[in-house]
RNA sequence: GGGUCGCUAGCUCAGCGGUAGAGCACUCGGCUUUUAACCGAUUGGUCCCGGGUUCGAAUCCCGGGCGACCCA
């Protein structure tokens, strides 16, 4: 005995193998229709925001007489028997596509059956493109309204749930393009990166500073206290390093003549991985002849307020439910002063070292045996105690020499350099001296730096001799400052993890390979 | 490095010792004003991996992997 049956039996479809399957078949129907599913291009006149705003006064039910040529992925399909609505998203927004079968099948001959092919054979996430009329909808949507439509590229795999999204943390890292399709403000945060790094080579080519790409490999790390990435060249049959920090190449472009230089880039570090440390990180460094470290306060400020007035346009900035007020001047401190401010204790007083450990202890410093100098203890306390705490802009200023190893020393208070570093929401977000330019000086710390290294620290390097011979043939006075870009770009995108800023932060494997 | 939490269908999640579930997506049928379309039907699983306890483990225990948060 036959079942009575007018319907095909449905096949499973419902893995990720089956969908794809499916999908696939699709191709080759297309195919076979003389359609290419993977098309070479699209002339667009327009894209989505543009006829949003374009149109936003249309009224309801209202058609224009004006063709437009778009092209985005399909986001969402609601699909009637002789009608369809497509959400379109291109890079700009969205827009819906009206879908009337009698109007495709007027002004379609082929693919024959135009419309209901489209039915058949899109899926949420293939490419489209669509020539159509504007209508809003009596419902109240701007539309285009479709006469002829072309699959520009069939995709095979399924996008997540248009309701809730893709939210795993991890997915969306290692899969960051399925994060940008379906999280707008994911887009949003790298779309604003892009206008910050514009606007501040922008500022600094109006300033008449020029940027120069410096090396990124290198015989030996320098220009920063951190563990290094090693590599290894075959050819010279040697070691290099990646960049640490781009200092030392920059100042060798001052003393070659050069009097305002800078270069954004990248700098690898082989340390932790946390929400404010990805190992490939991005900075700013700039160096300008003849000016000093209250020149480059000055030039930050103006970076910064810069760069946010042209992401954002106002200077009060939401970061994680905190207000940040970047109007200039921000608060300038030294950090003795605010060291004194937190803990009531003035490490400019004591004459020893034991004097300042005894102190330090009693108002809660941690660690203060391994301080070898007042200046180290101050630092300690300064960490401790002060940094969490400056959330509005600050500038602290003049460091101790003990960790300032390429900064110039401080004209009026011995034992100091001339350093400030700026603090945003708890976070070191620059740093900048007055350059060192004394080679004698430097050479002095540099090799202290190399002692350090050969007794076992890891964040310590070798002298750089060839930076010290170009400060020998004279360095001009300059003023040196160094931006965390990644950490600009957090507040002004209201981002809590640097890997919201990073478009593909590492991450390990998710399989460990045979081992 | 330490602590806490998480990992179940393509996505979002429930189940917490007794036959693996829901919504969405997919597939099929219907539908010319939807927008999380709707109605009906079907389908879909290495419950992160490996051991152990148990008559029986997604669930309890041990080890491992990956991630999140906090601490250093």
């Amino acid at each position: 005995m036959s079942t009575p049956s007018s319907q095909p039996p449905a096949q499973p479809t419902s893995t990720l193998e089956e969908i794809r399957a499916t999908r696939l078949e699709k191709v080759d129907q297309l195919k076979q229709l003389g359609q290419n599913p993977y098309a070479y291009g699209w002339e667009m006149t327009h894209h989505a925001a543009d006829l949003q705003t374009k149109f936003a006064d249309l009224p309801d039910g209202e058609e224009v007489d004006l063709e437009v040529s778009i092209a985005g992925r399909i986001l969402a399909r609601r699909v009637f028997g002789k009608l369809a609505f497509f959400s379109l998203q291109d890079e700009t927004g969205t827009i819906q596509l009206y879908l009337d079968k009698k109007r495709i099948e007027a002004e379609m001959a082929d693919p024959p059956n135009a419309f209901n092919h489209l039915k058949q054979l899109t899926d949420v996430g293939d490419f489209l493109g669509v020539k159509g009329t504007i209508k809003r909808t009596e419902k109240g949507e701007l539309s285009v309204y479709v006469r002829q439509y072309s699959i520009l590229t069939k995709s095979l795999l399924p996008l997540p749930d248009k309701w809730h999204g893709l939210t795993d943390v991890a997915k969306r890292y290692r899969q960051r393009y399925v994060d940008l399709i379906v999280n707008p403000e994911v887009r949003e945060t790298f779309r604003r990166r892009a206008l910050i790094t514009a606007a501040i080579r922008r500022y600094l080519d109006q300033q008449g500073f020029i940027e120069i790409e410096t090396p990124v490999l290198m015989t030996e790390a320098g220009g920063a206290e951190a563990r290094p990435f090693i590599t290894y060249h075959n050819t010279l049959e040697m070691e290099l390093y990646l960049r640490i920090a781009t200092e030392l190449h920059l100042k060798r472009l001052i003393v070659g003549g050069f009097e305002k230089v800078f270069e954004l880039g990248r700098i690898f570090r082989n340390e932790g991985i946390s929400t404010r440390h990805n190992p490939e990180f991005t900075t700013i460094e700039i160096y300008q002849a003849y000016a000093d470290y209250n020149d480059m306060m000055a030039l930050t400020e103006a970076i910064v307020v810069y760069a946010c007035q042209s992401v954002l346009g106002i200077l009060r900035v939401e970061y994680q439910g905190q207000t940040i007020d970047l109007t200039p001047p921000w608060r300038r401190v030294t950090m003795h002063d605010l060291v004194q401010e937190k803990t009531g204790v003035d490490f400019s007083q004591f004459s020893s070292l034991s004097e300042a450990k005894a102190a330090a202890t009693k108002v809660g410093i941690q660690g203060v045996e391994e301080c070898e100098s007042i200046g180290k203890l101050l630092n300690e306390a300064f960490e401790q105690k002060g940094e969490e705490t400056l959330i509005q802009p600050t500038f602290v200023l003049d460091y101790p020499v003990e960790i300032s190893p390429l900064a110039k020393p401080h004209r009026a208070k011995p034992g100091l350099v001339e350093r400030f570093e700026l603090f945003i929401v708890g976070r070191e977000t620059a740093n900048s001296f007055s350059e060192l330019t004394d080679p004698l000086d430097q050479r002095q710390r540099l090799e202290a730096q190399s002692a350090r290294k050969a007794a076992g620290d890891l964040e310590a390097h070798g002298v750089d001799e060839d930076f010290l011979t170009a400060l020998e043939y004279g360095m001009p006075p300059t003023g040196g400052l160094g931006i965390g870009i990644d950490r600009l770009v957090m507040l002004l995108t209201n981002s809590p993890s640097i890997r919201d800023v990073i478009a593909f932060p590492l991450l390990k494997p998710e399989k460990s390979e045979e081992v």
